[in-house]
DNA sequence: TTAACCAATGAATACGTATGTATTATGGGG
DNA sequence: CCCCATAATACATACGTATTCATTGGTTAA
């Protein structure tokens, strides 16, 4: 800036105070009177003052800021992002917005130190994490700055025991909704496209979903059907492809994401299959593509505004010193056209 | 935290040296010999100590951050973003990570106050907005800020005259070469949707390069063809209502943006007419959505690596007090089968 | 031998705010 | 008329770092 940006001091001296007394009236402390404050507040209004944040923050130890940390899998491609962790973040940074916190947002790698962490460095008074890659190994992390007291919340998977405190969609039942919806429609022969271990326990969950909702229609779960997919429209049609190389009959596709199950349908175009008369299809998360593809793509809605509120509020609570608990958000099931009418 | 965080006073106590040579051996300065220095870093390591940011920043004047501005339009939904905007967002937030800088990211209302900026507040080096929405509202905002010499960047419209410095789509060009697609395959009733007024430059640049095209194929110029729509998709469905219930023919449709597109072409099916044999439909922006639309759409697509990336460089630029012009990007046609092939 | 010099470090201080404590003025109750 | 409570303000200081300036000890050159 051109000019120098004027201090408390420079308010104090014009209003013919001292600068505890400025710094008390902007803030609207009782201990000022109403004559006083009126008159300073006139002043920094027509100083264009602006409270030095970093002076602030030192001296109250708090941020009004958090971190939204969005960890990435080594090798994924620089410029993309997956659809629904943005929407996540848009939600993210309007709730953060409206609660009057600043967002700082990082893209860590897996691999990376994050662990020197920002609320370390008093960068910020909390951390939100939003991570897929490898739970195991970001549980280690996660593991270590709960150790520190580290005031934090991750979106994941809700798993009996865990650090920190988590909000997650109730992956197995809403998978569970959407294979229900297949095998009422007459399918028997359903593929899971997805990694199944605990090292994906949100596909892990889905996939759990997807035994019961079998087992419940009195089918048999064929392991044989589950092909390992991680989120992305290439993995999603390589992991088709393997399943129409192989003998197996399958009458329907459960991609345990919306990009797998894009990925799945083009792969399934491409070798003359239609969709959904010969193989229907369900995803996982309504990004906003699932309903242009062709045919339209059935599958699970989750709450992304709800679910960025609630990371908020949550990380705000802890914050403040307040108890939370994990959260399982249910999401609900939006049918379109992939998954086609009853089976004759 | 739960253990009080050290200071630099702790590990000089620890290193039987002074707080100012813990504060240059941790900063790797020369004025420290090896020995020491070596010592220092052991013990900070060992306590996991961080500098505390608010502290150096209060004391430097810089705070190694960046601000990330988005403007949006009053009336946005509160979860939506435009999708070629969290691009952006995406290229921005890695590009500022690589050269070391924290990114703060905030969704302004057009109308709202974010002229109480915050680099005045100290909160940030520099600021890079991502705006929207209409232009002549935001050049008052943006002139106050550059009357104020605040360093800042803007991706938007680069006009002749300008305050600040902006990075943007060469608009007309990039328009020019999709309507050239479309009448060397024989359209030549082609209509406009999106708004050509000054209110929105990008959107009257890309009018001109349709002008510019239309003449330089020798066909005229109807203003009729031309309809309002803003950047969503009910906007691009309505303008193309309207035009199917005006009866002028038209052959082939150019939406501003990608999202006008897809609202165009819903309403064409709806209607009963077919894309590309009855309509041709062109877009621009190549949001992930335009590969998966059907027909596939024909769009212009920017490259927002590259934007994000020149952006990051030219804020920086600016920090350190170095010259920058704007930047006119060039842009690329993505042929899909949404234009179809050479009419009969 | 001594002055000059350099490397390494310490001492002092500034950055701008917020807050605990001390001070002054004012008014009311006895 | 005096004492005490209260309101309003000033004074002093802490927050943790980075930087300027002063100091020390050792080395080199004349």
């Amino acid at each position: 800036m051109k000019d120098e940006k004027p201090t408390s001091f420079d308010i104090a001296h014009l209003a013919g105070v001292s600068q505890p007394t400025v710094s008390r009236a902007l803030r609207n402390s009782p201990l000022v009177s109403e004559e006083t404050r009126e008159k300073i507040q006139a002043i920094a209004k027509k100083l264009n003052y602006q409270v030095d944040i970093n002076a602030r923050n030192l001296r109250s130890k708090e941020t009004k800021t958090l971190a939204l940390l969005l960890c990435e899998d080594p090798g994924t491609d620089d410029s993309l992002i997956n659809p629904f962790f943005l929407s996540m973040l848009g939600s993210i940074t309007r709730a953060s917005g409206k609660m009057g916190y600043d967002l700082l947002i990082s893209f860590q790698q897996q691999s990376g130190d994050w662990n020197a962490d920002y609320e370390n460095a008093h960068r910020a008074d909390g951390i939100i994490f939003l991570g897929y890659g490898d739970y195991i190994t970001y549980m280690e992390k996660i593991a270590h700055l709960d150790r520190m007291g580290a005031h934090f919340i991750t979106w994941g998977p809700v798993l009996a025991k865990q650090p920190g405190h988590f909000i997650g969609c109730d992956n197995l039942n809403s998978a569970y909704l959407s294979i229900k919806h297949l095998t009422d429609l007459g399918h028997k022969k359903i593929a899971f496209l997805g990694i199944a271990s605990e090292h994906r326990p949100e596909f892990n969950q889905r996939y759990q979903g997807y035994v019961k909702a079998l087992l419940e229609a009195g089918l048999i779960v064929n392991p044989k059907l589950q092909i390992d997919a991680d989120t992305s429209e290439e993995m999603g049609y390589e992991a088709t492809i393997e399943l129409l190389k192989g003998k197996l009959q399958f009458d329907a596709i459960f991609g345990a994401s919306d990009l797998i199950a894009i990925g799945a349908i083009k792969a399934l175009q491409e070798h003359g299959k239609r969709v959904p008369e010969d193989v229907a299809v369900v995803g996982f998360d309504n990004i906003p593509t699932a309903s242009y593809t062709n045919p339209p793509l059935t599958t699970v809605q989750q709450d992304t505004k709800l679910a960025g509120e609630l990371l908020v509020d949550n990380i705000l609570k802890l914050i403040r010193g307040e108890d939370v608990s994990s959260i399982l958000m249910p999401a609900k099931l939006i049918i379109r056209d992939s998954c086609g009418a009853h089976l004759p």
